[in-house]
DNA sequence: GTATATGCAAAACTTTTGCATCCTT
DNA sequence: AAGGATGCAAAAGTTTTGCATATAC
């Protein structure tokens, strides 16, 4: 959980919109939001909130490591909650849905090949976009 | 080289825009162009083109195969073109230069995670974001 | 009280679509 | 000749920005 004196530490005033989307990332069950995704649900709550405070303060909080973006395929960006471990994506292209992965060869060697070249890693993404199952989707049928 | 032939093997006619833009990915220093990119080099070859048309070919080429389309993490797609060897990415982030990089292992530790899961690899990128060099970027300082 | 943040509306960008005209086959 | 392709303009979708008002400290 993440109070304002999270917010202050990095910066930010603890204002209403910033403490909203936040513990909104926190209590969803979808890890991946867009800037859309977080505006809908902050209008069903109740009180009204602008969709360009929604843009600004996930700018913010992707500044301040609060949230990583992702670009995916899709048009446009989503955030989730930065928990401290890194982890890789698996998006199902028929339901959507995103399993998390890590996998401590795939990071060594990416670290290896980046040394090899003269680079020094500074982020990475790794998208795997797959099918889940045949007809029925587990996560589509939640079978 | 890719000729008129070649476009109808993938049901498209050999018009002049889907040559000139077939053209321009196989001559081009620059692999990854996005829309703007294309439509930029077109005008200046002269002979009018219209932006909506590029945006159709580029489409069009990607789902024949013969382009692959990026996102990486700015906000608009990149089109380059598919040669047949998977790659991924390595992208510099001070000099915007992309190498490309190929790794047998990441490939199939990729394939043992999806498969682990239950799934089936459609796709997939893999992008490193880094810094290629201290202050003389070798692709920028090109030295 | 002051500086910062918000909300609204307008703008900037990327991409898509409708439609009359033009070109390839 | 016929159907698909193009170009223009308008629209749709995402993200940014200007500015007056409201809020946190």
């Amino acid at each position: 959980m993440t109070t304002s004196a999270d917010l202050k530490t990095i910066g930010l005033k603890a204002t209403l919109p910033r403490l909203r989307i936040l513990e909104l990332f926190e209590k969803s069950e979808v890890r991946h939001l867009s800037a859309e995704d977080v505006y809908k649900k902050l209008v069903e709550e109740g009180n009204d909130s602008g969709l360009a405070t929604v843009y600004r303060v996930l700018t913010q909080f992707e500044q301040a490591g609060l949230l990583t973006r992702h670009h995916f395929e899709a048009g446009k960006a989503v955030y989730e909650l930065n928990q401290g471990e890194h982890h890789d994506h698996l998006v199902c292209l028929q339901c959507g849905h995103v399993e998390e992965f890590y996998d401590a060869d795939i990071e060594k060697r990416q670290e290896a090949i980046a040394r090899d070249r003269g680079f020094r890693i500074r982020d990475h993404s790794l998208h795997l976009y797959a099918d889940c199952a045949r007809n029925n989707c587990p996560h589509k049928g939640k079978a």
